[in-house]
DNA sequence: CACGTATATTCCAACTGGAGTATATAAAAA
DNA sequence: TTTTTATATACTCCAGTTGGAATATACGTG
C-alpha cells in the first residue's frame, strides 16, 4: 500500500476513520454502522493498522480500534504549502470584492448571494 | 478517477502539484524538473485538470498550468475533524510531560534525546 | 468438550490505473 | 512548405486492489 495517500484514497477506509474520530469501535460496530460485510471491514482495518492510522486492543473476542494521529498529520503537513497558496487567493478575492463595494456605493448590506 | 483523494494518491501527481505551488509551469518544464516522460506528464495533468486541481492557458505551442484552490481545500476540510482529535493528543502528551518535569526536580535542561 | 460469537485470513475473479511506445495535432521557425 | 518544437491522445500490457465467499482462529459459555 506504501503511502498514506493511497490508504485514504479508499472511500470505505475514510468512512472507517471518520467513525473512529469520535471514539474507539469494535469491528462489529463498524460493520453495522457502515453496512459493510465483516471481512471487508477487517481487511480495511488491516491496511489502516499497517499504515499506522489505527491501533487495536483486545477485549475478549472483540478488538477495539482507535485512531492514531501520525499518518493524518503527515497528510496535513503535505497540505501546508498549498494552504498558504489558497489563502493568497482568498485575499485576492476579498480585495477584489472590496473594490467592487467601493465602486457601487453600498447596495443595502446583504449576505453575498446572487438570487 | 472520481474522488480528489484518488487523484492525489498518485506520487507523480503530488509532485506536479508541489511544483505548481510556487508558480505556473509549462509541460516541458515539469517534464524536465521531474525527469518524467512527456506523455506521462500530459496524462497526469489531464487527470488533475479534470478534477479541478489545475487550469491551463495557451502560450503559443506551450500550455501553462497553474494551481486551483478548490479540490485541495476539500481535502483540508475532510481533515478538519481529525485535526481537533490530534490536538487533544498533543495536549495530553504535554500534560504528561509536565507531570514528569514536576516529579523529577529539573534534570539539567536538555533536548529530550536518549543516549 | 461442543457450540456460538467475534474477527482474521485465504482464494479467486473482475476491474482499474499507470508505464511505455507510437502517433496525432498544432504552432513556430527556417 | 518543410521541419522542428511542444503537447495531447491512443493502444497495449501488467500489477495491484477490491469484493465476495468460504474458511480459519480465538475466546467465552454452558
Amino acid at each position: 500500500m506504501e503511502s498514506v495517500f493511497e490508504v485514504i484514497a479508499e472511500p470505505n477506509r475514510r468512512a472507517i476513520l471518520s467513525l473512529l474520530v469520535s471514539s474507539e469501535q469494535s469491528v462489529g460496530e463498524i460493520e453495522r454502522q457502515l453496512h459493510m460485510p465483516q471481512p471487508a471491514v477487517s481487511k480495511h482495518l488491516r491496511v489502516l493498522r499497517d499504515a499506522g492510522f489505527v491501533e487495536s486492543t483486545v477485549d475478549a473476542q472483540r478488538r477495539l480500534y482507535r485512531l492514531r494521529p501520525g499518518p493524518l498529520q503527515e497528510v496535513d503537513a503535505w497540505l501546508a504549502p498549498f494552504r498558504r497558496f489558497w489563502l493568497a487567493h482568498v485575499d485576492a478575492l476579498e480585495r477584489h470584492l472590496d473594490r467592487m463595494e467601493k465602486a457601487k456605493p453600498a447596495p443595502a448590506k446583504r449576505k453575498t448571494r446572487k438570487k
